[in-house]
DNA sequence: CGACTGACCAGAT
DNA sequence: TATCTGGCCAGTC
């Protein structure tokens, strides 16, 4: 049975594929959910997420290399932390060198 | 209907 | 490095 994905479905399987201690930005995962220049609806679409979700949404950071929530908060400790267990290298000041650790394939 | 907001972004200054 | 501008667009009031 042929089933097109929506959009929302597309972008779920494209970050549930990210390999270990890589991360996306919000426009590279919009791009590769087939919603060019839709990074804002990357971030509703992840705001909206259950708390209990197994996708690994904290490998969604901006195109600065940071994380985007206030830095301090729990929010930006908790992702700070996830991403640390995953592989991932971040600063005290929330920040990822993208060069290192950026899916590759779209600069 | 207009105004404002946001887990955003790239280019210009 | 920091700001600003315009682009993107669904929600909310």
């Amino acid at each position: 049975m042929i089933h097109e994905q929506s959009a929302t479905e597309r972008l779920y399987t494209v970050l549930a594929s990210i390999p270990r201690a890589k991360v996306v930005t919000y426009g590279q995962l919009a791009q590769l959910a087939g919603m060019p220049g839709r990074a804002r609806w990357v971030g509703q679409v992840l705001k909206q997420l259950p708390s209990d979700t197994t996708l690994p949404w904290f490998k969604v950071i901006n195109a600065q290399g940071k994380i985007s929530f206030p830095p301090g908060s729990d929010a930006a400790e908790r992702q700070a932390q996830k991403l640390r267990d995953d592989g991932v290298e971040v600063s005290e000041h929330l920040r990822i060198d993208l060069r290192q650790y950026q899916l590759a394939s779209l600069s």
